[in-house]
DNA sequence: GTCTATAGTTGGATAGAC
DNA sequence: GTCTATCCAACTATAGAC
């Protein structure tokens, strides 16, 4: 006779939106997305879907924070530089993708925007995470440490990010060739 | 008695709107812009404006055309570098520009998006351009010809847009700082 | 927990007067 | 060239029934 409540099912229904939001948010745009149409493609009405998030804003936070997370699994079982690459191919698998998290996070820019924080957070976050593995790599010997590891952090998640930017207008260009360019050019070298 | 029309102030007017929308586009997105704003922004009336533009995306596009001419004077006047660290330097002088830009370049790599076609010949562009700064650098020996120029182009033109993806989301982040690395690590040195 | 119905906005676009 | 008036579509969000 327990009372404790609908939570398996809840759940799942839960993931199913995330998913199917991330898909349409990917698709459509935030702003071109309605919540009537990620409520029909999940079989719910308008208010079904706003039974499980607040929002619209709660919805595309969430998804963002889903969707990040499910890439960090990955991210974690690669090794050093393989990591970057793991990211970008992952991208490319998925175009919508790239196009949400490069739109979103220069939307996210304003103060008012609903992703604003989560951006706000997550970049600071990858520079650490890439600043600590050059210094491996420079520790390791197979890197030269011809700048500070905070700058070259900078400098390669720029190269990643804004290759996805060129990616978006032009599917021809190659999306792990440049960042492979900028570490060939860090590399140790037998003369140095 | 000459029955020559209206062409001056018409397009004294025209440009003005062309102004005015940049700014308002650049602060609130193209989606989340209202052209009823951007006409009572100029003194106008809703219909008033769409006597000079067919409609919204006709105006954002010949806004960003503008726009972008506006940009390439500047850039004429430069040399090597320096041409790439005004187009930055620009970017920092007015924030919501850069916003724009990034946004629309990742909205517009939907072919249904009003500035897909405008980007889609951009970036090619850009990268033409670079790529001739890139052999005249390596032909005056200032830089190292470590890889093709077109693929160095790609890499600095994705940092170049990356960093600002990254300044979008914190203003601490030094704008100039990634290219100069990333020049400094092409630079010719005594040993080569 | 899920629905119908609807309120309350706001959007782009047009017709026709002046 | 600019206006008033108006249309129709679409959206978010809420209220209340089942």
């Amino acid at each position: 006779m327990a009372k404790r409540g609908p939570y398996e099912k809840g759940e799942a229904k839960r993931r199913e939106i995330l998913q199917v939001a991330l898909e349409i948010f990917a698709a459509e745009g935030y702003r071109g997305t309605s919540l009537r149409k990620v409520a029909a493609s999940c079989n719910l009405s308008l208010p079904g879907l706003m039974h499980y998030f607040a929002s619209k804003e709660d919805l595309l936070v969430q998804v963002l924070r889903a969707r990040d997370e499910g890439g960090r699994e990955r991210w974690e079982a690669a090794e050093g530089v393989e990591r970057h690459l793991e990211r970008i191919r992952e991208g490319a698998r998925t175009p919508g993708l790239v196009e949400l998290f490069v739109s979103m996070s220069a939307a996210g820019s304003d103060p008012e925007h609903p992703a604003h924080a989560f951006f706000a957070e997550r970049y600071p976050q990858l520079r650490a995470r890439i600043a600590e593995m050059v210094e491996e790599s420079v520790a390791g010997g197979r890197m030269k440490a011809s700048l500070p590891a905070d700058r070259l952090a900078t400098m390669l998640l720029a190269v990643v990010d804004g290759i996805q930017l060129q990616w978006l207008n032009d599917r021809s260009v190659d999306m792990e060739q440049p960042l492979k360019d900028a570490l060939s050019l860090l590399e140790r070298r037998d003369d140095d």
